[in-house]
DNA sequence: GTCGGAATGCTATAGTATATAGCGTTATCC
DNA sequence: GGATAACGCTATATACTATAGCATTCCGAC
């Protein structure tokens, strides 16, 4: 995380910031509080995290009902986004480059079966 | 690191606060700043810490020349690092049961080749 | 020997991430 | 229509780690 944060630096992003940008970019319209459930962010931290992005003209908050707002990237925010995918993407591809290619594959499958297995949180 | 955390509540320490009691455990009359640099922890993180273990009164400073003193657990303190030890033993165990026993070997090289690449620290 | 640099322990502070408590509003369900 | 839940939000608390800087002490080169 520290490693991506620091890729991440040069777009003004940091992890959390980009991951909600490329959920807004792979969902437009979606509402705040999906990605808070997606993303696992509560909406107290939500909130000034959104503030901010929009604050930088990155994303369009629309009304979709009295209480709910639904988020959508401007064309600023698509691009910072896209480039944001391709250093997440990159970052991936470097930690992978560190394990044989044959247990990458196992290796994401444990990974995946200690997060579902986290205490309180079961996964999907 | 939170379901540790959560499980060394009841001994009151933190996952930072159990592997430094382990640590002097395995190696008595350690110097601070080799614990520092073993667990990767600043001297300026290290002194509060160490401090706050010395007022619980679970080790024991010793002068061992001019700027430099070595620690050593106490008999509270070293019945409560085996605890600590114990229930981390207990949360590795419970983390390897969620992946196939075959898969957890090379499981663990992954990890250390990962953390070995890591960014600006390279390991050992 | 002594002098400069490194090591050691420490304080104070800043930054980041996340959690809790609570509020006002609005939708939803019986 | 009234209780309940959902939503966005503010304010605040906690935890962890990093940076800056300081006083003291050791050590090796000269």
């Amino acid at each position: 995380m520290a490693s991506l944060a620091e890729q991440l630096t040069p777009l003004d992003l940091r992890p959390t910031d980009a991951s909600v940008l490329v959920t807004i970019q792979a969902n437009p319209r979606i509402r705040q509080s999906e990605i808070g459930r997606m993303l696992d962010i509560r909406s107290a931290n939500m909130a000034p995290l959104i503030a901010k992005l929009d604050q930088r003209g990155l994303i369009e908050r629309e009304q979709v009902d009295g209480r709910s707002q639904c988020l959508t990237l401007t064309a600023a925010g698509g691009a910072l986004a896209s480039q944001a995918l391709a250093v997440m993407q990159q970052h991936d591809a470097e930690i992978r480059a560190r394990i044989p290619q044959e247990t990458q594959q196992p290796f994401l499958n444990a990974l995946t079966a200690i997060w579902r297995g986290a205490s309180g949180k079961p996964k999907k």
